[in-house]
DNA sequence: TATGATATTATTGTAATCAATTTTTACAAC
DNA sequence: GTTGTAAAAATTGATTACAATAATATCATA
């Protein structure tokens, strides 16, 4: 089901931020889109509502999952708990394959010219996983794409426009670090990664504009989610 | 999803592990037994394929899921990673409800009487639970619920058979040294606990009698999953 | 103009039916 | 007694049509 070519689409849509969050994802326009079916579109809903990807509502239809301030955290504070831990064990077991193919993935952001943003997009997010990989535990791994994607949707609901998502040099200090075998360098290097990140979005509880009911009741939990981007 | 009744059937058997790894679950058999419809089965296994619950072979029909050696192992890692966080996350917020939580949970424990096997199970697995839901982060909270899950399942599917699944004590341990703010202390207890669990598995590469070819192709990675329990 | 009720449209959910695949059973051959 | 083949039965998968619900549009009314 991971591998379906309409799973796929989505959750590079989504990767790439072309999705935005609360979105309608209708039965017939995806059909329609992918060329396929609508008991096929359903079961692929069906796949993504059970990874929270997306949020089912009874009779209305599948919508792009919008985390409230507090999931965006908490998927934040997990992020923390799993990498850092992905990143220790990545140290434990480094051997040449694996050094090629942190090498590699660096070279590839470096020589990345940024003007093709989607492909940058993907680009980062491959990094955090490529570890997560490295680390050889299936059930880690897994764990860390759901983050990664969750992460992706919190970052389209929560950025303030315009700022880049992380700073350019943040991968190449970490896996360096990893090569050097320096664990506790690497560990603090990804903390602050992690929490630069998280400290780019808005999630300060700041005041909302009075006339913003969306923003007022979203603060206290309530998405709309009704249809289009909202 | 989750709370729908068959949902919480099949999850109930599988924590008390009245239902053996590789066993079927026909859509026929389930929409009798629980009186309601191939359509809504079929969703329901859909759901747990996603969660790697069950295993969907195609004209085949849904398995329950045969982690292998190497998935049971990181099944374990991935909890000491989760669960150590979540201790440590626990102690750090700990208030009045979460102590009050901790002592009734603890108290049932030891009332236990142990002629239920099948409720002493599910109290045993609900402790871990209830720590990852006092930690109060809801992406490791649903972590934490699936790797109970699939721990249940490895251990079903690896455990010497007449040997108890933990020492009755670990928990009541876990929770005083939880209760007094011994962070480095908890940590230990929960990591030894975790380990203890995993030893008492048979997952060391004991060489399988040359006439179970089941066993010897499990070992390599190859389960069987035909039908039934084999 | 804004609000409320009603009818229409569109979308999702469910049931029934049919096709495809697999598994079982039966039987023949070595 | 085991192996191989063929037919039969059972199970899963897909298509279709229909029912239920929600969203939209229309119209009346204050």
């Amino acid at each position: 089901m991971d591998d379906d070519p309409v799973v796929q689409g989505i959750l590079k849509a989504i990767s790439q931020k072309r999705l935005k969050p609360g979105t309608k994802l209708g039965e017939d326009a995806l059909a329609q889109v992918f060329a396929t079916t609508r008991i096929h579109i359903r079961q692929v809903l069906a796949h993504l509502a059970s990874r929270h990807i997306v949020t089912h509502f009874p009779n209305r239809g599948a919508f792009l999952y919008r985390p409230t301030v507090q999931e965006a955290r908490d998927i934040f504070a997990a992020r923390r708990v799993l990498e850092t831990a992905t990143v220790s064990t990545v140290i434990d077991r480094l051997d040449d394959a694996a050094r090629a193919r942190l090498r590699q993935h660096i070279g590839r952001e470096t020589a990345d010219d940024r003007n093709d943003r989607w492909a940058s997009l993907a680009l980062t997010a491959d990094f955090h996983i490529m570890i997560a990989e490295l680390a050889g535990n299936t059930v880690l791994f897994d764990f860390a794409k759901e983050l990664m994607l969750r992460t992706s949707i919190a970052i389209a609901t929560f950025e303030v426009p315009g700022s880049p998502d992380c700073s350019p040099d943040a991968h190449p200090v970490i896996a360096d670090l990893i090569l050097a075998g320096d664990k506790a360098g690497a560990l603090a290097a990804m903390e602050r990664h992690l929490d630069e990140i998280e400290q780019r979005l808005n999630l300060g509880v700041t005041a909302p504009d009075p006339d913003d009911i969306v923003a007022i009741f979203q603060d206290i939990g309530i998405a709309p989610a009704k249809r289009g981007a909202v």
